[in-house]
RNA sequence: GGACCCGUAGCUCAAUUGGAUAGAGCAUCUGACUACGGAUCAGAAGGUUUGGGGUUCGAAUCCCUACGGGUCCGCCA
């Protein structure tokens, strides 16, 4: 739990005045401290309308008594005024300055460690397609909330469910038996994912046609689709993988080793990392034995064979769990893996699923159970819900050929940076490998930016003209401003600590702050309770926006105010200082949404 | 039929979770380059926060309602 510095300071001190001018005691979280709002005089405001009825007096009156009392008792503050009910406190450049030497010795977005692990789980995609810009959301969104949670002191583990079996992979197995012609990823050039995709549309079509001549023929729609010598085939492969067919076992190995290799490159690409995988050809079995429990003890019941939930007392329905014939549900695996999970990490304190809410249903039930079942970790399982992206032409299909591909997107967004670097950088001393580096580096970013700094909740469109940006709210903004800071540092000479030591002369003789110096300082000073705030949310977005923020107010500062041409030792080791700040927490907020910044661009 | 999510500038998104005159980017217009890096900065214009009620010192935010957009509700995965 992080608490801002500034408020634990006055936190303490507002007590006392509560205790002394009112003769009441403050509840602490009836305080609600705010930036103060850049029209106004003052750093940290207080909003006093809620204290009303304890002072006994107005608005004013209030506010002032309170703002009396704190200046007078806290050093840090310097002044005050009073807006209608709002206290603005003017805190001292000698508190800032403080805290900015702090941010030059360490790393203010890494808190210590809490010996808590979290587990999120992401990505989880089916092997009979490639990935596309919907999992790219949500890997770049389980990514960054991993490192946001491990910034923020937790020990995290990256999982993955890889479904890989079912009657989707038969599909494509079919189709390649009998339209590959024993077509390879080396034979064709395709990366395996894409050629396995490629099977499944090839059984599709086919599929289709051969409904629509047994439609002809007179059957009807729906006696066609489970007719069709296709399906009929998928189906019987179905049973023969389940029945551990040697011949079946051997192509289906075969054609997911061809996708397992197309996946890890587009995920190399995407910068994502996983620390375990859990394929569900092994996790399907599991659940069985913890529902036979549960029905056990009551808490599942039987009807028609088959074991049912009732969650009609939480507002939801009745659901099955293990059917008739024995055999188990999506549902069932579900809760075999959660309890598998906790039973191989035993210290797991939180188990996080990313994954969109099409599915927020399902894991309300999920979770329900769980709790029902009697874990207590149940209360610690959080679905990271987040919304479908939509193109400009309306939402993806698979069907209709409108999905877009991760790999094609990632292409795209690099080739864009390209063209964009090549008019714009004068980078002519970079070899051409560096370039390629770089320009990957920035059409990443562009594109991760673009899908993160929205509320992951929300629904968002994807505009691939907006994605590709590179001027504005976009990462590449934000990296261009950390390449210019760089840039000054070296042209500074010397390292970052005798910057710092700089700083340390500037605090003796840099009476006053300078607007623009303040602002980025209290933007820089927020970071560690908007990272705080994004961890327990599981959040980027905010982070994403506020560090927008930061680098945008680092121009401003840039721009108007003289940081190498200063001919005052002291302020300009001060200005170097607030600079070096500003870019190793941007790195660190960057790293925090996996995007990387270059040293120049 | 039932449940859940969303609706903010022309467009894409914010708004410290109930606080001050609702802010950014893009697009449009105006200005700043023999540059501490112009992938930048300064400024203008752009709003009945979908409509209507309510709660209170105070509402984009909470409640009710209507409208609009989306999702889920299978002995599928």
């Amino acid at each position: 739990m992080y608490h801002d510095p500034l408020h634990a300071k006055l936190l303490p001190a507002l007590q006392r005045a509560f205790e002394e001018l009112f003769g009441h005691a403050l509840d602490p979280k009836a305080i609600g401290f705010q930036h103060t709002r850049p029209e106004f005089e003052g750093d940290v405001t207080i909003n006093v309308f809620p204290f009303l009825k304890i002072s006994g007096k107005g608005p004013e009156p209030t506010a002032t008594a309170i703002g009396e009392y704190l200046q007078r008792e806290v050093p840090e503050v310097e002044r005050f005024n009073v807006v209608k009910g709002f206290l603005n406190l003017v805190i001292a450049d000698a508190y800032w300055l403080g805290f900015l030497k702090e941010a030059g010795e360490k790393d203010i977005l890494q808190f210590p460690s809490a010996g808590r692990q979290v587990m999120v789980e992401y990505s989880s995609p089916n092997t009979n397609k490639p990935l596309h810009l919907g999992h790219l959301r949500n890997n770049f969104l389980g990514h960054s909330v991993s490192r946001i949670l491990q910034a923020a002191g937790n020990d995290v583990v990256r999982v993955q469910v890889i479904n890989d079996r079912g009657i989707h992979i038969c599909k494509s197995m079919v189709a390649w038996q009998q339209f590959g012609n024993g077509e390879t990823p080396e034979s064709s050039g395709l990366k395996g994912d894409k050629l396995v995709g490629k099977y499944y549309v090839e059984f599709d079509k086919a599929y289709k046609q051969q409904i629509g001549t047994l439609v002809g023929d007179g059957m009807a729609k729906e006696e066609a689709e489970k007719q069709a010598p296709l399906m009929k085939e998928a189906q019987e492969m179905l049973l023969k993988w389940e029945a551990n067919d040697p011949q079946v076992r051997a192509l289906w190995q075969r054609m997911n080793g061809w996708v397992y290799s197309g996946f890890d490159a587009t995920y190399t690409r995407m910068g994502v990392e996983f620390d375990k995988l859990y394929y569900e050809s092994q996790t399907y079995v599991l659940g069985k034995e913890d529902v036979k429990k549960g029905l056990a003890q009551g808490v599942f019941y039987e009807k028609d064979g088959a074991v049912w939930v009732d969650n009609t007392a939480e507002g939801l329905d009745e659901k099955v769990l293990l059917r008739r014939d024995g055999t188990s549900v999506y549902m069932t695996q579900d809760i075999g893996t959660a309890i598998k999970r906790f039973d191989e990490f035993p210290g797991l304190e939180q188990l996080i699923y990313v994954v969109g809410n099409e599915q927020d249903y399902h894991f309300k039930v999920l979770f329900i159970i769980l709790k029902k079942l009697g874990f207590t970790w149940a209360d610690e399982l959080h679905h990271l819900s987040y919304g479908m992206v939509d193109l400009p032409s309306g939402k993806m299909k698979s069907r209709e050929g409108t999905v877009v591909d991760a790999d094609d997107l990632m292409e795209e967004v690099v080739l864009e940076a390209r063209k964009a670097g090549e008019e714009l950088s004068k980078l002519d001393d970079f070899s051409d490998a560096e370039k390629d580096a770089l320009y990957e580096m920035i059409g990443l970013a562009a594109l991760k930016y673009f899908l993160l700094k929205v509320d992951p909740k929300k629904r968002m469109l994807f505009d691939p003209a907006a994605s590709i940006d590179l001027q504005g709210h976009t990462g590449p903004f934000i990296q261009y401003t950390y390449a210019r800071i760089r840039s000054l540092l070296r042209k500074a000479g010397g390292s970052d600590d005798q910057m710092i030591r700089r700083s340390e002369n500037g605090n003796a003789s840099t009476a006053t702050l300078l607007p623009e110096e303040r602002t980025v300082i209290k933007l820089l000073h927020q970071l560690p309770a908007v990272l705080s705030d994004a961890a327990a949310k599981l959040d980027p977005s905010s982070l994403a926006n506020h560090s927008y923020e930061l680098v945008k107010a680092y121009n401003g500062f840039y721009q108007s105010v003289p940081v190498l041409k200063e001919e005052d030792d002291a302020k300009r080791g001060f200005r170097l200082a607030l600079s070096a700040a500003v870019a190793q927490a941007t790195k660190k907020a960057m790293w925090c949404l996996g995007i990387d910044v270059p040293e120049r661009m």
